[in-house]
DNA sequence: CGACTTCTTGAGGAGACTCAAGGGTGGTGG
DNA sequence: CCACCACCCTTGAGTCTCCTCAAGAAGTCG
């Protein structure tokens, strides 16, 4: 049996058939536990390596000459960690938990190989990474041209919606280990500044966040505010090797 | 023989193959023209396509809901455009021309033979793919965490340090068909302060920027300004398949 | 229960925006 | 070859989002 947070990414995309889920499985090496705010490795380092996370939530993050720090992506169980730093000779962005974690070690090799004997697999993970480019894009473009507010209504109907798609049954509330500074550092602003906009989105009734648990009351008026399209995937996928 | 501007991107990592070289030229399909201002396409159009960029600089836009522009990235000759939405049904991102271009249609099939018949082509096309990522993170930490100053040095060391690969021997000073109010896009602001901003950088005898000619006097104090790393390329590619 | 992190609120300040208007500059057609 | 028009650049003044500094309240974990 392979878990499902390994294939969901891909099955996303299409099904896959019982080589490419075997193959599948030869990435996940040594397993490795993280506590919440382990550094499973900074920027910088040489020989930067890959990870699948197989539970709980990490991030990757930036620091830039004024020592902020830039949050640039949020994973969830069946992310792969690691890719971008992939090109470099040195790490681009730091790993680290969000909550307690673990994530399986994969090699270099074993991804060589995915290229080299499943074609087809290699090219739905090029395609889970350009759509993963594309959230950056959305990102970029929300982050130099809309307020904190639009920008926070974004965050969370993409979380809302990662959630959803390994949880169909999650309903309008869900558990996001992020405190208010961790928001700050995803949408860039201040962690203050984050508390208000937080405070407006209640006090409208659009979403309540408390603590560490987040429900969407007005989903319509979330995403008008998100100024999102929907993104389906691509459903021509027949230009894929056999 | 091969042009150069299409290999450039891969042999930046590692040498090709005659075969690779061979398979690389059939990417390129019909040609087309473009002019100034030219849309090559919307975003929100369906089965979007994939093109390779011949000669002239084009970019990639997105419209937010206030209808506000960003551009997302410039490119320049040898850059492959429309992979992020080769995920998707519909078109994520605007593709138009900053100066005359031309471009070759590149047919998802052609793009789906390479992973088939040139794993080791189709790796090298996925960490161009990552390097690229790494470059939309690096602007989305400066877009979050700097000043306009700061971003517009990083803008101008990216785009000389890409014009210095493909031709080695630019120089201090190079053309930028890129008007105030682009560069307002792609650095998240409005063109009134790029223009204040632009004279700050010229006061300082940092760079000055004259119509479309960029004139860079003092390489280290704007890469200080700028805080962005240096980034090496991998090195380590003994996992990349024969 | 105590220490640390996280959240909340207030007040003043700075970066960037909007609106408005004037001056350059290059391309096109007569 | 000149005139015109469209686009681009430049400057000024007032405004707003978001920041910084400061302090206290509320959680949370050992």
């Amino acid at each position: 049996m392979v878990e499902t947070w390994a294939v969901a990414r891909f099955t996303a995309f299409a099904p896959l058939t019982d080589s490419e889920l075997l193959r599948l499985k030869t990435l996940a090496g040594p397993e490795r536990q993280l506590r919440r705010g382990e550094f499973l490795r900074h920027e910088g380092d040489a020989a930067p390596g890959l990870y699948l996370l197989r539970s709980g939530w990490t991030a990757s993050s930036m620091i830039v000459a004024g020592g902020a720090r830039q949050i640039i992506r949020v994973h969830m169980p069946g992310d792969m960690l690691g890719l971008p730093s992939l090109a470099l000779a040195r790490a681009a962005d730091t790993l680290f938990a969000l909550s307690p974690a673990s994530v399986s070690v994969v090699s270099r090799r074993a991804l060589g190989q995915i290229f080299e004997a499943c074609p087809r697999l290699a090219a739905l993970l090029f395609l889970i990474s350009q759509e993963e480019r594309v959230t950056l894009m959305d990102r970029l473009a929300s982050m130099g041209r809309t307020t904190t507010l639009d920008r926070l209504a974004a965050l969370i109907l993409q979380l809302h919606a990662r959630i959803l798609r390994s949880d169909p049954d999650a309903g309008d509330t869900f558990r996001a280990p992020l405190t208010q500074n961790d928001l700050a550092d995803l949408l860039g602003v201040t962690g203050i500044y984050i508390n208000r906009t937080i405070q407006q989105l209640r006090r409208d009734g659009i979403v309540s966040w408390v603590g560490r648990s987040v429900t969407i009351h007005d989903a319509a008026a979330l995403r008008a505010l998100s100024g999102l399209p929907e993104r389906d995937l691509s459903d021509d996928l027949s230009w894929l090797p056999a």
